[in-house]
DNA sequence: AACTATTTATAAGA
DNA sequence: TTCTTATAAATAGTT
């Protein structure tokens, strides 16, 4: 009913689809109204558009809850109950999961491992190994760009020092000092990725140079 | 729409009410399909026609239950009574809790650890360190007894060797020989703890003594 | 949001 | 009930 015929399948356009759910939305509830007065009926129609937004008409004296109370009478179907059922089941599942989880966890941070075997320590001692080997890979990924420089620059001063035959425990003091400065940035939680979107390229400073890392 | 227009108002012929109340149900039905499939939206139908006789119709994939869950939590009404609240509430805060441990797992097992910045890395690097500390901590402590008496026999085996000046290769092969039957025990998850339950305390094979230790 | 050419639903009749 | 059909109502495409 309208200019054209329309194929029932859903509308690709979103705003077309949007036009066309409100308009149908609103001839079904008239509908459902005046089937009511018509023939002294009640119903209830819930709908959810794609959206997510929810629309409700019910028309019996007692509501939404009343007419569910017949539902449940007269279909034989026990919403409540399986409901109650299903969140209960639900429960107990998210449970043991979490039991499950929370074990783990334990057990991961050294916690309650007394009456483990030697076996199982040694499963989760991989575990935390491999875990370490990860997280320090992508700590070194993370470092930034700077930091790797000062690497460069703090085993530069260190070669040129021994050379010069500098007395080592000044030659410590230093590089102390640049440590700190690495700790620091670190602390600022600055990486790699981050920093090179805020430098232009061409301002870069390229980490490895012939005469940083001869000595290597 | 018809022969001839009506008025909307309770239809008092009892068999055109009947037929008018067929008709307009089965439109509503076909209405709500075609929206469904157009609009790509969810509604679910139910009639009380005045007979007391029930029809309904459920476009939803997860059925009444579902629809009725989804109005439940958009329409901010309750359906349900307070103990379906509180089940609903519980489930709510354990899937929450799940949520955080499965991220805590993922991160000390180095998944999903791109996004985070270095000063998260070193937190998470440290609890596993600890971890490992502990664990590994246990892991001697699990030791089984025999095993114990084992690396004394060994260090006091190497002790009389070196005096006898015996050849390195050879001792080393004696070692790794002792080396294996300690893996076997261990893999058979012996626990110091077990062992000691197991064997009466009569027989139980003091691990210190001086003569064993003298070198240590 | 209004308009209107068409399609669709349906009231009455058979 | 079901079919038919004249007509009311809904609505697709357009403005």
């Amino acid at each position: 009913m309208g200019r054209g015929k329309i194929e029932i399948k859903r509308i690709e356009n979103s705003s077309n689809r949007q036009v066309t759910y409100s308009k149908r939305k609103n001839g079904i509830i008239k509908k459902a109204k005046e089937i009511t007065v018509l023939c002294d009926c009640s119903i209830s129609i819930i709908i959810f558009a794609s959206s997510g937004k929810m629309n409700e008409f019910c028309s019996a004296k007692n509501g939404l809850i009343g007419l569910l109370d017949d539902y449940h009478r007269l279909s034989g179907k026990r919403l409540w109950d399986d409901k109650h059922q299903n969140l209960q089941n639900e429960i107990e599942r998210i449970k043991k999961e979490n039991e499950s989880m929370q074990i783990d966890l334990r057990h991961l941070k050294g916690e309650e491992i007394t009456s483990l075997k030697y076996e199982e320590l040694q499963v989760i001692e991989d575990g935390l190994e491999l875990g370490l080997a990860k997280i320090r890979g992508q700590k070194a990924s993370c470092t930034p760009i700077s930091m790797k420089i000062q690497i460069f620059i703090k085993m530069e001063v260190y070669n040129r020092q021994i050379r010069k035959g500098q007395d080592a425990e000044e030659m410590t003091q230093q590089l102390s000092y640049i440590s700190q400065q690495q700790d620091q940035m670190a602390a600022m939680g600055i990486n790699a990725r981050e920093y090179q979107r805020q430098v232009p390229f061409s301002f870069r400073v390229q980490p490895i140079q012939p005469n940083l890392h001869e000595r290597m």
